[in-house]
DNA sequence: TTGTAGGCGTTATCAT
DNA sequence: ATGATAACGCCTACAA
C-alpha cells in the first residue's frame, strides 16, 4: 500500500517550504495569493490528502467524535438511523468524522476511546438514570454529551426529548375528542422511575393531564397486554363513557389486537400515540401521534457539541429538552 | 483537557525504557517475566492508553474500517443497523474501530477517508451495477469490500445476498402449495438491470422458477401498484384457478390491500415474501418468507475484510454469496 | 509574507 | 533481554 503523497511533496511542488503548506490548510496565518494558488495547484495535482494521525498527533485534534450506540436496545431501529444519520451529516459540516461505539463496550468503550484519543469528544445515547458512565464522564475532563436524563446531571450535558409533554399532549387530544377514560398500552406504571427515566417522564405527563382532566387512566404493560385485551372484549365504551387509547410500547401488538376484535381506530375508538412519524403512517389506519423526533434531538445535540469543542470546554453543565408536537391522522377521525 | 500519560511515563514508573514499553504492547519481541509485570503494573497505574494517532504515524496503521452507509435509502432501517452492530463487534474481536461515512458523499468520501489514512480497509454498502467507487477503488491499492455487486467484479472483492436463489424458493413454495399463476408486488419486471441489480437477480430467480413450473406472472410496481389493487379485485381465484401472492417493495401498502379488502393471508390466499424476519412477524399475518440476512451477511463481510488486512493485500477479487433460506409461518396456513 | 526547527507519542532498527 | 535513536507527517512558536 502506497505512503501517499505527505506535506512535504506539495512543498516540494509548489516550491514553498512545508509550514507554508500547513498554513494554507489551516489559514492561521495570511498567504499572498500567489502562493495559495501554487499551494493549491500542487495539492490538487498530487491529490494530497494530510495524515489524520499526524494531524492529530501534532495538533492534539483528531476532527474525530465518538457515538455509543445502543444497538440492541429498545430503541426503535429507524429511529436511531435518523439519529446518525443527521449527526453525521451535521458533524461533516464541521469537518468532523464519527466513529461508532457499541453500548455494550460499556464504561470500557467510552475510557478507551478517550483515553486513547482517537475522538474530540463523544456523544453517549440512552442514557439510564443511573449510568456509570455519567459518573465516568464526570471525572474525565472530555466533552460528552447524554442522550437521555440521568438522576443526577451535575456537571453533565444533557440533551433529551420532552416526554412529559407528548404525554400531556396526548391525553389533551383524547380528552378535547370527549373521551372520559383512558385506557394505555404502554410501558406500564410500575416501570416508572426504573432504569429510562423517560418512562417516568412520559407517565408523569399522562397521569397529570389525566388528573387535570378528571379522566380515569388504566394501564397495560406492553407486549404481554392481556389487561388490555380484556377492556377491548369487556367494551369500549360502556354506559355512555368513551375509552381513548394510548399506545407507546407494543404498538403492532395493539393494533393487532384492535384489528382482530374489527375495531377500526378513529370510527370505533380514538387511538393516539408515542411513536415515530414512520410507525404512526404505516398503520392500516395512521395515527394521530405525538413523535419522537431524533433529528431534532441530533441537531440540538450537534450544536451544543461543537459549541464545546471550539469553546474548549470539557462539559457545559444543563439538560436540553426537544419539544414534543402532536400530529393529527386518520386515527382520531372525528371532531 | 490533560494531556494524558504517555508511554515514556510508563516506561520512567516501571524502570524500563521507552521502546519495551512498546514491545510489551506489541509482543514483538521477548521480555523477561520480571520486566513484563512491571510494565503491566505501570501501564495499569497510569491507566495508560497508547495515543492511536502517534500510533498511526508510527505504525501505518490505525486499527480502524470504514464503513460507508446508505443511510436515506432503499435498506429497511433494521437491516441497516444488525448488518452495522453485527460488524462492529466482529470489528472489536480483532481490535478494530469503525468510522461512519455517509454514502452521499459519495466518491469523494472514500477518497478522503482512504487518502487521509483514517483507516485500514472500507466496506461500502448498497452497491449499484455501475458503481463510481468501484473504478475508484481498483486504482486504489486499499482493502475495500463491497456489498452488492456492480456488473464489472474485476479485481473487486463482493459480498452479496442470494437474490437469486430467494426469488426461485418463493415460487416453488407457492408453486407446492398448488398456486396455479403468480402475482408480484414488488420491483417490477422494468426496474430490471437498472441501478441496483439485486432486484435483476431476484427477478430472474422468480422468472426462472415460474417458468420451469409452467406459471404465469403478473408484476406490479410498488408502492402505486393499482394494478395491484385490480387483481384483488377481479378475484384472486378465478375459474378454478388459484393465485399466489409474492411481495417484496411495498409489504406494508400490500397488506393493506389485502385487508382493506378483507382478504386473510394463508386462508383466502397464500402470501410469501421476501422481507426482514422482523418485517415477516411483525403483519397481522406473519408471513412466510425468505428474510436478507444482514448478520449473516456482515459477517461474512468482517470475516473476509480481515483476513484482507491480515494478508496485507488491496483485495482479493471474488463475490461470495450468502445463501437464502425460506421459513413458513402463518401466511401460507393450507398445506 | 515566508522559512527553520523542535516536538507530538509511537514503532522499529540498530546496537549491546 | 533490553536501551538508544531515527523515522512517521504535521503543527506552531520563533526568526527573518
Amino acid at each position: 500500500m502506497g505512503r501517499g503523497p505527505t506535506s512535504k511533496d506539495v512543498a516540494r511542488l509548489a516550491g514553498v517550504s512545508q509550514s507554508t503548506v500547513s498554513y494554507v490548510m489551516s489559514g492561521k496565518r495570511s498567504i499572498s495569493a500567489e502562493t495559495l494558488r501554487r499551494v493549491e495547484e500542487a495539492m490538487a495535482a498530487l491529490n494530497y490528502q494530510p495524515h489524520a494521525g499526524a494531524r492529530a498527533l501534532a495538533g492534539s485534534r483528531t476532527n474525530t467524535i465518538a457515538i455509543v450506540m445502543p444497538f440492541a436496545s429498545a430503541y426503535d431501529a429507524g429511529q436511531l438511523m435518523a439519529f446518525v444519520e443527521e449527526f453525521v451529516l451535521a458533524a461533516r459540516v464541521h469537518d468532523y468524522d464519527v466513529l461508532l461505539v457499541t453500548a455494550e463496550e460499556g464504561i470500557e468503550g467510552l475510557r478507551r476511546i478517550t483515553g486513547g484519543r482517537q475522538c474530540d469528544a463523544a456523544v453517549v445515547m440512552q442514557v439510564t438514570a443511573q449510568d456509570q458512565r455519567a459518573d465516568l464522564a464526570r471525572t474525565l475532563d472530555f466533552p460528552v454529551i447524554f442522550i437521555g436524563v440521568p438522576e443526577d446531571t451535575t456537571g453533565l450535558a444533557c440533551v433529551d426529548f420532552d416526554f412529559e409533554a407528548a404525554g400531556r399532549l396526548l391525553v389533551e387530544e383524547l380528552a378535547d375528542l370527549g373521551n372520559t377514560r383512558l385506557s394505555v398500552l404502554g410501558w406500564g406504571a410500575d416501570s416508572v422511575g426504573r432504569d429510562y427515566n423517560y418512562i417516568g417522564r412520559f407517565a408523569r405527563g399522562v397521569t397529570g393531564a389525566a388528573e387535570a382532566h378528571r379522566l380515569p387512566v388504566d394501564w397495560h404493560l406492553a407486549p404481554a397486554a392481556d389487561g388490555f385485551a380484556a377492556v377491548l372484549d369487556a367494551g369500549l365504551h360502556p354506559d355512555g363513557g368513551r375509552t381513548g387509547i394510548i399506545m407507546t410500547a407494543g404498538l403492532s401488538g395493539g393494533m393487532r389486537a384492535l384489528a382482530l376484535r374489527g375495531l377500526v381506530p378513529g370510527r370505533d375508538a380514538d387511538v393516539v400515540a408515542l411513536c415515530t412519524e414512520a410507525e404512526a403512517e404505516e398503520q392500516v389506519v395512521p395515527l394521530t401521534a405525538v413523535s419522537t423526533q431524533p433529528r431534532d434531538v441530533s441537531r440540538m445535540v450537534a450544536e451544543r457539541l461543537f459549541a464545546l469543542i471550539d469553546a474548549g470546554c470539557p462539559a457545559q453543565e444543563g439538560v436540553d429538552i426537544v419539544p414534543a408536537t402532536l400530529v393529527r391522522r386518520a386515527s382520531t377521525g372525528r371532531a
